[in-house]
DNA sequence: GACGCTATGATTAGACA
DNA sequence: CTGTCTAATCATAGCGT
């Protein structure tokens, strides 16, 4: 027998035989291996012929080793993981966003609906709990701007405005109603010491909100169409 | 000499040189199969002892061969991947159809306030275009549902409600004013021959419009695609 | 434990079927 | 290409240091 010497076996035909039996030897000896010291192990041979390596004891299991055992992979994971997870976040966001928006939208609407009917002869008594709720901060909102508009004068402290309740809590109803017409009394005596320029509205507008003296160029900006 | 029974060595420290000599061996095996075949080969054994495990030729390398050549860690990943995936859609889904029901809750309460209205003595020339078309959609709706109620009698065949237009087209607001005056009429005529269970918009309850066909251009939301 | 030695079982190169 | 045989070589169990 000729001792092989540590060197690449240029013959093709002699090579292809080396490796078949030299890599069932050797898989030979890590199955022992592992049976006699009852460890793991994974064997991993890429052939020069085949397209698929040789893999013991399994895909499988050569993978769990590697993500169980090292910590790269799952680095990279939860790095994969969180660039898509922010990814949707984002979207997610942005729907936010727009249903903020159209909510924003559609409170426009309903304040713009309550001061037509105002305007049109309603009186509070005709509107529910919610839309006096809504009335009521929105007037809040329009006082406190008139007044810095009017600059560091002094005037009545204003309450909060309230909370807006999802059930109607008709015992609040008639409180609620004199707070509403206390407030707007106080805008219409805030307005009436300085007028803003455009006190009338069009129909055309949609809008008219004279009575608490609003401003037709802001009510512009404010988009209303749906 | 012995020979070594294929079976766990049960003798602590015999095990342990076991373990050195036959995985240097092993390894001493491996490296001669890549030098002589020049071939890529991977060798992970875990030692009983050591908390890490011995890799060759590196851990990298061992993480490359896996990750380049075995389609099962891609394919698992894209698993995990998809996972995430669908659940932030449906968190997605869920924003998307708050949005879907605010905006239904708005358009109802915009037809609520224009039936107020027209209640109220206004009349088809006061309202914009916008509003004539909410008008239209709704009437064409509540005229089908009273016809379906009345059976398979013969009507008058309606036309498609108007696509809602975001840019008011001044020209067509004549012919469209004419289009809701009849409709409504038509709707009138329908519901007096029999009228459905809520005709009359209580304005406590903030009418139920649920009929009132959605505005799908304002609510697809078809650019989420990954 | 690690290292060296050596007998001996295990592996395998080469040849052949 | 796969299996078998055989001799040569290798790997290593057991032991001593």
């Amino acid at each position: 027998m000729v001792k092989v010497k540590l060197a690449w076996v240029e013959n093709n035909k002699a090579r292809a035989i080396f490796f078949r039996r030299r890599s069932e030897g050797v898989l030979k000896k890590v199955k022992e291996l592992t049976i006699l010291c009852d460890i793991l192990a994974c064997l991993i041979i890429f052939s020069p012929n085949d397209a698929e390596p040789m893999v013991w004891p399994s895909v499988e299991t050569a993978r769990g080793l590697l993500d169980n055992f090292f910590s790269l992979p799952k680095f990279e994971q939860k790095k994969r993981d969180a660039c898509l997870e922010s990814f949707l976040k984002e979207k997610i966001n942005k729907v936010q966003e727009k249903l903020k928006k159209n909510q924003e939208k559609c409170k426009e609407y309903v304040i713009d609906q309550l001061m037509i009917q105002l305007q049109q002869g309603c009186r509070i008594d005709d509107f529910n709990l919610n839309e006096i709720n809504e009335l009521l901060s929105f007037s809040r909102d329009r006082i406190i701007l008139g007044r810095e508009m009017l600059g560091s004068m002094q005037f009545s402290p204003l309450r909060d405005p309230p909370v807006l309740p999802f059930e109607v809590q008709v015992e609040q109803l008639a409180e609620k109603r004199d707070e509403a017409t206390v407030l707007i009394e106080l805008a219409n005596n805030d307005v009436r010491q300085e007028p803003p320029p455009n006190e009338t509205f069009a129909r055309e507008d949609h809008v008219d909100l004279s009575l608490l003296g609003i401003d037709k160029d802001w009510l512009k900006l404010n988009n209303y169409h749906f």
